[in-house]
DNA sequence: CTAAGCAATAATGTCGACATTATATATTAA
DNA sequence: TTAATATATAATGTCGACATTATTGCTTAG
């Protein structure tokens, strides 16, 4: 008796479009990987997975294919799919690679950005800059509330994330933007197994303000040179912290 | 009575690394649809493509759902698999991408590349060569084998194609080459669309020649300026020709 | 003649079942 | 005790079946 429980769900939803159970499964599988709730090179057993989702072999298996191509999963035949493993080789060519990208994604968006463009960019850093202060204010002993800190940091990577988005969407390419975010979702990878051993201290955070600064007057001022260098140097820094550590 | 037939072939080929059912249709799969055999925004209805590939639709799912991850196949929920929809937009994109990733594959191969990647780079021009001279021998008055020349033609679009690879794998990075490859791909597929139409004439043959030695100069010199805009010149010239073409 | 509603047909998405293959366990010999 | 083999168990890959949904064709009213 196959009956579409999405289709109920479904109907409590917004829009007429909606999702069949491979595609329900895909996202939170994958922030299952990229957050290390399945490690690298963990076996990702079929029955394991049908408990966690809900769901039946044929929409796990699809889902699964698709994040062969993002490389997050390894298939060998008859002996099951496994989570991508991890290495410093590729730690290293995702972290340059991206910081490529993301440098000519600003210089397209310098180039080609329109006024648009500009208020996104003041915009999101107007957002990013509010969340930084509410991670600043608070003491260095952990007085405050952990879950709301916690949910702070989170809203900050969101706002950050955001920001950086909007930089590079100038460019103008939905190819580009794509390669650049399936580059942030596997360096975001190796960025949480390094937080499952260390903390960010308040020094980082304080770093990364003045880069984000400067970075904002050199776009806004169509420097597309120093925008470059900025960015470049501002995507590599935590592959400083990440390519000596074993995970 | 679910036999895996795929496994008596694979004894007869090589390696102990079989495939499954997935595996195999995905390339050609992939193929029909780069090819042109499975025209744009078509609909990819399973009977057919059970017919065609003598599978199951389990398998077809899977590969399907690989090539939505790669953008050559949308699907939307309750009705079905359809090939990705080709606009000028995306020709554009594809392209000029295309443009700006391999040149800074090119680039990083100027500062990084060794000794065995310039000799690949010698190698693979000099079979390009070769290749070459078969097509320019041929008098422009078809008097010769079609079916060979068409072989002849193919064997040097396999050859240039494997020219530009050697050139770019000097950057050392798997996710630029993987980039390149993808983009490599999507443009084909307009490029072969554009062949049904139209026809090669020996011009632009002489003048991709002439670019290519030009090129070959540069790297070999480690000229990045030089090569970057040559790089640049030598992708963006096909798309000079397929931009005003109606599909 | 056109438009709308309805029935019939076809196609999709999911699951359970089954054959094949891999892995774990037990047994036996050296 | 250890190594090798045989057996048992578990997991994978594929297909057919079935409910749900979309599409097509037909009838009928305006």
């Amino acid at each position: 008796m196959p009956v579409n429980l999405n289709k109920i769900d479904a109907v409590t939803s917004s829009g007429p479009e909606t999702a069949n159970f491979a595609e329900q499964v895909i996202d939170q599988l994958k922030q299952d990987i990229l957050s290390g709730y399945f490690a690298p090179s963990e076996k990702l057993k079929m029955t394991r997975l049908k408990q966690r989702y809900q769901v039946g072999v044929s929409p796990l298996r699809e889902a699964l294919s698709q994040l062969i191509v993002e490389q997050l999963v390894v298939v060998e035949n008859q002996r099951g799919f496994t989570v991508h493993p991890i290495s410093h080789e590729e730690l290293k060519d995702i972290y340059h690679t991206r910081a490529h990208i993301e440098a000519l994604c600003i210089s397209q968006a310098i180039q080609l950005g329109d006024d648009a463009w500009e208020a996104s960019i003041v915009a999101a850093d107007h957002q990013l800059k509010k969340s930084a202060r509410l991670l600043e204010q608070v003491p260095d002993n952990g007085t405050q509330n952990e879950e709301q800190q916690r949910l702070n940091i989170q809203l900050w990577e969101t706002r950050h994330q955001a920001f950086h988005h909007a930089a590079c969407n100038g460019c103008g390419s939905k190819h580009l933007m794509q390669v650049r975010k399936s580059l942030y979702e596997k360096a975001s990878r190796y960025r949480n197994l390094w937080l499952k051993q260390h903390m960010l201290n308040h020094a980082v955070f304080d770093a990364n303000q003045k880069e984000h600064e400067a970075l904002v007057t050199a776009l806004l001022a169509r420097n597309e040179t120093d925008a470059v260098i900025l960015i470049k140097h501002h995507l590599l820094e935590p592959y400083m912290l990440l390519k000596d550590t074993n995970f």
